[in-house]
DNA sequence: GGTATTAACATGAAATTTCATATATTGTCG
DNA sequence: CGACAATATATGAAATTTCATGTTAATACC
């Protein structure tokens, strides 16, 4: 019998644990993608900016914050980065002066539509590593829990 | 028609993202996790340093940086707070000098024990959430995705 | 209308993280 | 055996991140 590295009479856990799975199939996955957003120039979290920002351009930080999955105060720093290279625009919003908004410009949509169409055809591509059925179930049943998840704590 | 933040001819992209709600829940369920660990005066990567020694009590540092996916010279500095702490042991490998092998102390393994239930009780709550077909298929689902990933990929 | 709360964002300072590379050891191969 | 490549871990220095808190503006309440 090989030595597999298992304690005696212990039950294995990190291999099956929800949390475990989600960060490590994120870990993967996303350093996948990562190597391509970098040749952008970019670091993930510019990344996820940009990518947010395609849905919702002009965005409160806060809810950009939410949406980039990113502290309030880094991306404040994040976004300071962006504009220096040109990528974002500030604009306070006028019906609410303590409120920022961060627009795109246009170097920064061009760059961020060749990324959404990159990372859909790499989304595409680890989909197919599972069968089909399986393919199809797994997004909806993220969405369901993230739902869920949310209700529980808003943000 | 209320103005829901769309872009006009934009296709919404990040809420139906993979690596996005994977990144999401990742990080919502984590988080409520952590508000536990913390109790126990443990940051994430210790928490996880710490569940993952459950299962592999001896590991090496490379092996276990990818159990806990932290980058190597990360997990050497997490190493050693947790010696400080008098959580972990770190032991030169007989066979090859090269390796230094992490242990759990009395403490430590007590305090990962107690931690462990109580992620298992964690999860079981959030997989609650969800219908009891698709909670039965997450796990399985996941661990495919992971095995298809570090297949391409290995660390 | 004046005052207390709350909300949104920015920022200082400490701590952590990253990246490249140093050090030490083992494996390979002629 | 000796030289060279590869592996495992540690570390310096710059950069980023965190946490608490500051600042400004809007809202609530009396």
């Amino acid at each position: 019998m090989p030595d597999d590295g298992q304690q005696r009479g212990h039950v294995p856990f990190v291999g099956d644990y929800l949390l475990y799975l989600l960060a490590a199939v994120s870990d993967r996955a996303s350093t996948q993608f990562h190597a391509r957003a970098r040749k952008a120039g970019l670091r993930v979290p510019e990344w996820r900016v940009l990518a947010s920002l395609t849905d919702e351009d002009g965005a409160m930080v806060t809810r950009l914050a939410k949406l980039a999955i990113l502290e309030q105060s880094r991306l404040t720093r994040i976004i300071d980065q962006m504009a220096e290279k040109g990528l974002v625009l500030r604009a306070p919003d006028p019906e609410d002066a303590r409120r920022v908004r961060v627009y795109l410009t246009a170097t920064g949509r061009d760059l961020a539509l060749r990324l959404v169409a990159d990372a859909r055809q790499h989304e595409a591509g680890i989909l197919s590593l599972l069968p089909p059925d399986q393919g199809a179930a797994i997004k909806p049943m993220l969405k369901a829990l993230l739902a869920r998840l949310d209700r529980d704590a808003p943000g």
